[in-house]
DNA sequence: ATAGTTATTGCAAGAACTTGCAATAAGGAT
DNA sequence: ATCCTTATTGCAAGTTCTTGCAATAACTAT
């Protein structure tokens, strides 16, 4: 539980606080290394924190979502996700089988900067999952 | 109405079929010419076809997505929202004020030919959503 | 340490979305 | 036209997600 406490100073900067309910469910998101949905996360950090509810869970990931702590995504099927934000990428999902895999961010930063440039919006650079088919079900 | 006849062949060519229901649900949202929640479709598609219900109105709009008849895409707040597929482009929404733009495809199609290579993956054509900050927010 | 401010939470109710299954009706065959 | 097959629907119940509000607890200042 002591590596999560790096996150305190990055609530604090922003005037929230931290709370044990932020840390189980932080922790969670840690560990598991790959997208999670809000009722696994809610399910995990329950072991950790008994008394946290779901309402807290969806307004907690969505508050770590908009200080960029961690990066939501949608699944083949549609429903959000949530892993903890770590080096810059995005992702390709595999329409048949739902295996995933990342992709550089500079693969698309030009395009970003195209985008910018073209539209004239500002600060797009956010998390974009693509969908397609895997090689594994390209053969069968 | 009669405007919307002409996806039946679209849906026979799969073996589906057309109903009130789907001639209902199409004809709003090819009057719409923006995208709708599941619910606003619901309650306008109602008007032509009171029998309607929810669920129908979810499956019909899965099924369509699949079949590449409609577009489905997610808002702001990430919210699944449908339009009618019509010229392949993609999207851009303000986070702060909701507005959105559309991308022409052509500006993402040498990245999704990057990212074939790169991954192994195929098809990869899906409609993606970015989010940024537009110009009228930008001098807020 | 203690008290004050207010972000955060839990609760409860509601809205949005999904699923299984029996009844219906679209489209093909006779 | 009528029957047959089965895709599709409606119903009802369940799951997932959201929201308002009062109670709690994190941080600040004294």
């Amino acid at each position: 539980m002591t590596c999560t406490s790096e996150y305190v100073p990055q609530l604090r900067a922003r005037g929230f606080r931290m709370t044990s309910q932020r840390l189980a469910i932080l922790h969670v998101l840690r560990h598991a290394g790959t997208h999670l949905s809000p009722s696994e996360i809610y399910r995990q950090a329950k072991r950790d924190y008994p008394g946290l509810t779901e309402p807290t869970v969806y307004r907690t990931l969505e508050l770590l979502s908009d200080i960029a702590l961690v990066r939501p995504s949608y699944n083949s099927s549609g429903h959000l996700t949530y892993e903890i934000a770590g080096n810059d990428h995005h992702h390709i999902i595999c329409k048949q089988c739902g295996s995933e895999i990342e992709v550089e961010h500079t693969l698309l930063e030009s395009l970003y900067r195209l985008l910018e440039t073209t539209s004239g919006y500002r600060s797009i650079g956010s998390h974009v999952t693509f969908f397609g088919v895997c090689p594994q079900c390209q053969t069968s």
